[in-house]
DNA sequence: CATGAATGAGATTTCATTCAT
DNA sequence: CATGAATGAAATCTCATTCAT
């Protein structure tokens, strides 16, 4: 009885699609055909085929939250854990869209739009937390810390394009991986 | 008088496309344009379209280096540091061509396949190096450190399409980030 | 007012075509130029070209008749003359057709194997009236008189790829010939 | 040491592809491919692709012969005889090369035209047998025994486009057929 | 609302042929 | 003589999009 409507499994088989072989790889018609739905009905409901596109950017999970649900008054740290618990419980439903998205945004602006002034939500509402949270937090402070932390949640979320971070972390592999080594060389 | 022979020109142009607009919307009528050569002759070259990404792949850094260079007798720390050192620099000179092939690595298996293949071939370099500069080291240890150096490389070298390091970093940010919010709170 | 429709003429005009010009020489333009439709159609009912040549075997007269309209109870042979004569009315109607299928059939197999199943049912149908004139004949005897029937309806319908009958009758006429030329140099 | 020259090995190749797939869609480069020479010297040797075909014409046993070998003075029957079976035994060399050439003609008047004249020499060659057997034979009847013995080599040697004598020998099968089952039924 | 036939621009690919070496 | 890179015309096929019903 709730079986989804024809829109519904059009972007269900777009999501796919476009995960397997790529949105210009994609044939309209063969997701009218996985959809089940006739060929003219695809085109009823998305003018353009880049419009089953920027519908699949609004099907990501909004990440909305409610402040009052995470924030720990007095404690910021607390109040992060609990929100990045919750923003981490979205990501694993939307691991493909996420993906591809991503990978589409190379090539389509829209994409990329979209998927930027979601990034600038998720900055806002992390703000929003720590400033319930820490009320006396200087402006700036809060500012790079939202925009810290978004980052990482969205890299994570999507596969960061470069890994400029990456380079301690390597480091720090390369001298545990020597001592390592070299420990049970001496062994 | 050095001027590049049709079939590189047909390739640097395939790059510059396929960085900018995505592979499969390129024709490869416009390739053959940018590389100011008859439509013909980039099928002369190149059989099936594909075939351009995987001559591509063919295009990367190899990363081959006597390993005589970088090992320091004894010293696996060092020799990894002068390993990696070599291994970046080749980097920057490929960061599109890599990224844009990591991208179709998702929907042309051949180019998977490639990029796989070149990742054996980096980590038996990086065995032969910890090798040289440790022979006494456990072939086991060898092994999981080459396998995690490549990793690492790789990752940087292209992105790695899984993140499964983050969970640790992320929450150390965390931490750092409400400490130091807490800290100018404080203040 | 029954003008037909655009499927109709696209077959109609591949057919004189190929029969003009051979399959592989015939480009699907110059079919959807003769039958005045968008080039765009031909694929849109064929979507490859041989599809083309399967359908046109399918426009083959099917031959199929009510046994009861030839049978003659007890009277085989007259049965089966009505039944080759009924047959032979509708070759007339598609000598062409049948001609270059057959020709295209020695290199394009669903041709060959689409004639082949229509061969199949020209016997059903042949021992079918044999049947119904003569039901006390045997088994084996109607199922070799079907078959040699439908070689021979067949063998005139297309003309047949090998001619192993030939042999009996150009000797019979070479000795009718040699026996002719005698009598006329002799009187 | 006798290894055939390049150009023989290029018209070997081409008939066998020719057969198998049919001369439009065989390429000048799978020949060359086949016979082992480069693309270059297909076109070397036979300017357009055509002239392969005209070449191949060329290759057909001639079927010359000294008709001092055949004839029997004053037995035409027996002169006959002879030449037929002589004719007879140079056909299964070429049973391929035939079926391919007839089946060409249709569209390429190149191979109608050779094809006619051979069949003009093979005429002549007749009337020269007869003539030497029976001196004194009619003029009109050797010709029109030596065109019907003519097409009747003709048509075993590449099989008969129209088969308008078929209708007696099916009839007289016909009979046959119904007497045998008769007969068979009866018992 | 929904449909699928129709359209035509344009993509990939093939290939005979030429020609400089 | 022989070669194979180069050429470009043309073929097959794809597909987003439109539109009459």
């Amino acid at each position: 009885m709730n079986e989804p409507g024809a829109r519904d499994r059009i972007l269900a088989a777009a999501e796919e699609l476009f995960a397997d072989c790529g949105f210009d790889a994609t044939p309209t018609s063969r997701i009218a055909e996985r959809a089940g739905v006739p060929k003219g009905l695809v085109h009823y409901y998305f003018k353009r085929k880049p419009d089953l596109l920027t519908a699949l950017v609004e099907r990501l999970p909004e990440d909305r939250l409610d402040p009052a649900h995470v924030v720990v008054p007095g404690d910021v740290a607390a109040s992060l854990h609990r929100l990045v618990d919750v923003l981490d419980r979205s990501l694993d439903s939307s691991a493909m869209l996420s993906h591809l998205l991503w990978r589409e945004a190379d090539t389509h602006p829209a994409v990329l739009d979209a998927l930027r002034s979601r990034f600038g939500r998720l900055v806002e509402q992390i703000r929003a937390v720590v400033a319930a949270a820490q009320p006396r937090c200087a402006a700036a402070d809060v500012d790079s810390a939202a925009h810290l932390l978004a980052s990482a949640v969205s890299y994570r979320h999507s596969v960061a394009r470069h890994a400029e971070d990456g380079q301690d972390t390597m480091h720090r592999e390369l001298r545990f991986l020597a001592d390592a080594l070299a420990a049970g060389a001496g062994a």
